[in-house]
DNA sequence: TATTATAGTAAGCAATTAATTACTTAATAG
DNA sequence: CTATTAAGTAATTAATTGCTTACTATAATA
């Protein structure tokens, strides 16, 4: 039998693939049941291989979730800037949003599973700094709305920028319910109406 | 040693004590990481002896996601029954939703994880089950707010219910993340203003 | 070319967990 | 009072899973 070439690939560059290989799992499976042995499977390495590169399980999860950080961040950031106005650049955010998890379905399966673990777990903690970079877009991107008279200066900015990602997550809950049987741009698109009426206030 | 007084309870009555044992547990665990030997020992029973009023653990999950179903969808209904116009029955439909969710810290966590398994799992096509009943509901009241003159005619009323269930949604997850750091009530109340200005539309 | 650091393997360990089984005993109907 | 039903126990089992370890072999480099 011929032995096995087998090719020997940087921790660097094994711990992309490991991650990427974690997405892809993540997009089928729940994250709570995928095994050291599945990734181990889908990067083609034997079980215990995995443990080259990585300290234990947890730290994958926190990779991943460091991937999702800088990959989702930089995309909305990206989003916001190429718009002509502060509206259009949250109509940007919240499509380039939805275009992300429609990219990487196996994302926001992930955040949902982190947001069960306890309290202070260092996942839950990355999830949290996600969301508060989130928080602080959409602000600037309201109090410019505001500045140019685009929208309701009496418009509750805290509610908006809840409503908002409580839209975008409502959106991604119900089309993972469907099991992808929802177009989500198209959906997401109507939604968005809705949103700038509830923004817009009197104006 | 004194020979312990056991108990012995009905299948019926023991079933209900293991579902209310499971919603109690899941309000502080991840429903995934729930053993039998936890709900055992909330009801103070051996493990083994939980198979004796459940087949299997997919059963149990089964029967919780039938107490939220009817429990849920009652409240709600009884929301919507008592209010005086069908705008005031959507705010009290989204306030008795999240009075029902901080009531019951498990549910949203039971949700978020069913959420995750396989396409047709009995589990999810319950939670769909739920889901449909939930649409439907918004939907009467959309219309009934319609034909009353309380909202615009071109609202798109399934951009609507879903935003309407998005939001709520949205809300749930802030307040997991937040380890229940935020008020809900207020919150969803600062939300729900924003909500109504976004179905009125123009009038 | 020889050396060396390290990616990868294969086997296995310790812990966990859902489910089963043989037995015990409480409740209850006849 | 007795027989039967079924709730509960205690021990066990088979499977799974994260991680370790002793060993192998490859790629970089001195």
């Amino acid at each position: 039998m011929q032995q096995q070439t087998r090719v020997r690939l940087s921790t660097e560059t094994r711990q992309a693939e490991i991650i990427g290989a974690v997405l892809k799992l993540a997009a089928e499976r729940s994250p709570a049941q995928i095994t050291t042995g599945d990734i181990a499977r889908a990067v083609s390495l034997t079980q215990g291989a995995i443990f080259r590169h990585f300290p234990n399980k947890d730290a994958i999860w926190l990779a991943v979730i460091g991937w999702v950080e800088s990959n989702l961040l930089d995309s909305l950031e990206a989003a916001a800037q190429n718009a002509a106005t502060p509206l259009a650049g949250l109509q940007a955010v919240f499509m380039a949003h939805i275009g992300f998890v429609t990219q990487h379905p196996g994302v926001p399966r992930l955040i949902f599973n982190e947001l069960q673990q306890p309290d202070d777990s260092p996942v839950k903690v990355g999830v949290w700094r996600i969301l508060e970079a989130y928080r602080q877009l959409l602000t600037r991107l309201l109090n410019d709305a505001e500045a140019t008279g685009q929208i309701d200066p009496d418009i509750d900015k805290g509610a908006a920028g809840m409503l908002f990602i409580g839209s975008v997550q409502g959106l991604v809950m119900q089309s993972m319910l469907a099991n992808g049987a929802l177009n989500m741009k198209t959906a997401a698109e109507r939604v968005f109406v809705l949103y700038l009426n509830a923004i817009r206030g009197t104006r």
